[in-house]
DNA sequence: ATGTCAAGTTTGTCTAGGACATATTAATAA
DNA sequence: TTATTAATATGTCCTAGACAAACTTGACAT
């Protein structure tokens, strides 16, 4: 049986989902029921955090709370074999690496990630590889085929790929010099090494800051590395309202003359523009966006 | 003036301090005293976000709220000149890498931390260079002399370093088998690759899961990697009760025959033994630990 | 069919003030 | 001095209500 609960806190912790709204989940959809303890406090029994986290991924997927929140675990999967398209051996090529991820092969996981990134070339690589291996990835973990920890071991070895040929294209004159960070509140990196290697390729300067920078420090940064862009990437994790108020403080403080580039799955799903901001959809947006500032920018 | 205000979550985001906790400290402390939107939410004026950033550290450092978040900014500064101490250039062999930070000077940076490494040896390397300087650069950053990017830019070239060290070292056939992660809400990895390079050099095998790893990935990961040991790593970030509860339940799940090793800041200051898990409060601690399982299950 | 706008619904996050277990400090006894 | 105990200090949890922004729906026009 259970015989492992969590508070809420700890729950909040474990799936992303604040307190709040696990309150008030409770209150309008009936679920999660947690048993309390002699304080009151609620207690949540593992099955349901097993489903609050599938939860939180359709949700960030774009499905809607009402349609989800109330379900069992296998109508999840259910929902889950539908929102993800019934696809799995879909581009059979990679399904060499997701054997290496799943057999903990770490070495020659990277061993066959270099050879397919020299194979491809950078710009083919991210857009037929390394992006749909990782949505391939996602959608194995909402099957259960894959856990948590084997995705971490395949974004560890994608990151020492990409770095080291981020590394071989390092250029201090280039431009435009772009200052890379994600807000508080994001941690996924992968997307910003993805800029970083396309941006690199292009000839631009690239400064990585690093994830969960705050926002003084993104304008101080900027500043004191005289960066021309400022280039974050979104998630799914945060929301659209997070996204626009980091978005619109971030403009205010930052100087006029340094451009913000947002891009990633967070930002793909938006409709309203943000003033001042440009709104980065695809790889190939960005390609665009860098040749633009060069265009204006090189005859000064 | 101050016309960038932050709502209650984004002061949680960028500090690290709950929305609870900032809500009592106003009701008990008078601090922060933000003003109100017309919904009467609270907004914070961008100076009080820079305090609650200064009293989050010095909470983290031990001191308490009392004395610290009714608190001016001035007497804050006062407070953390007496909290630090007064040897800003205690160790003056370690300047010349603040002035490399400070200068932004990256792959300079880097390669003197390699030099170092390659002069001093490992241990010697991590207790007197690599943690002094950890620390130099936290009281730094609490004077005010160095921005939390520098502060990034430093754990980025150190993790370069020590990660391109471990992997000379990588020995798949070493004994204990020892895992490496955080639980979720902890994010600093520096600690955790200290514990790995050391580890590697007492001819261990070590498997980095990553940080905010949930406790059923540790105990999946833990089982499919058939390791002897978890080791866990806590900052001050999370407190007492958080890290006591964490253990608690990976305790809990985890098999019995995997012991559980716990280090960090956040562990140093620990009175209470947990049951089940041995508390690691220093390098040579983990030396004596490692060699300990050695003379123990060597024989098997 | 496709696009646009308004009305209706859903949803996350905020509010208040009270409560209590645990961590830490102060006071007392050995 | 050291061990116990009492007293604070502190973070986290509770309930129940509110509202703006995001999203859906349906009517209407292109």
């Amino acid at each position: 049986m259970g015989v492992n609960m969590l508070n809420i806190g700890a729950v909040e912790r474990e799936t992303g989902i604040g307190k709040d709204t696990l309150r008030v989940w409770e209150r309008r959809y009936g679920f999660p029921v947690p048993v309390r303890d002699e304080r009151e406090d609620r207690l949540y029994p593992e099955e349901q955090v097993d489903c609050l986290r599938l939860i939180k991924r359709l949700i960030d997927m774009g499905l809607r709370p009402v349609k989800v929140v109330g379900q069992t675990y296998p109508a999840l999967v259910a929902l889950l074999e539908d929102a993800v398209g019934r696809h799995p051996d879909d581009q059979p090529e990679l399904q060499k690496y997701v054997q290496l991820i799943k057999g903990h092969q770490a070495s020659e996981l990277r061993l066959a990630l270099s050879r397919a990134l020299l194979d491809q070339g950078m710009t083919e690589y991210l857009s037929k590889t390394v992006a749909p291996l990782g949505h391939l990835i996602g959608e194995s973990w909402l099957r259960g085929d894959i856990r948590v920890f084997e995705e971490h071991l395949y974004s560890e070895q994608v990151t020492l790929v990409l770095r080291s040929a981020i590394e071989m294209m390092r250029n201090d004159r280039g431009t435009p010099h772009v200052l890379l960070a994600t807000l508080p509140g994001e941690e996924h990196m992968l997307g910003l090494l993805m800029v970083e290697a396309t941006l690199s390729l292009q000839g631009a300067r690239c400064t990585m800051l690093g994830g969960q920078s705050p926002i003084n420090e993104i304008v101080a940064a900027a500043i004191a590395h005289q960066a021309d862009v400022v280039a974050l990437s979104f998630s799914a994790v945060m929301t659209p309202l997070q996204i626009k108020d980091g978005l619109q403080q971030l403009r205010r403080v930052l100087p006029q003359r340094i451009l913000i580039w947002a891009g990633g799955t967070g930002v793909a799903r938006r409709r309203s523009q943000d003033e001042g901001v440009q709104l980065i959809g695809s790889l190939s947006d960005l390609i665009n966006a860098a040749a633009e500032w060069t265009k204006n920018e090189s005859p000064t």
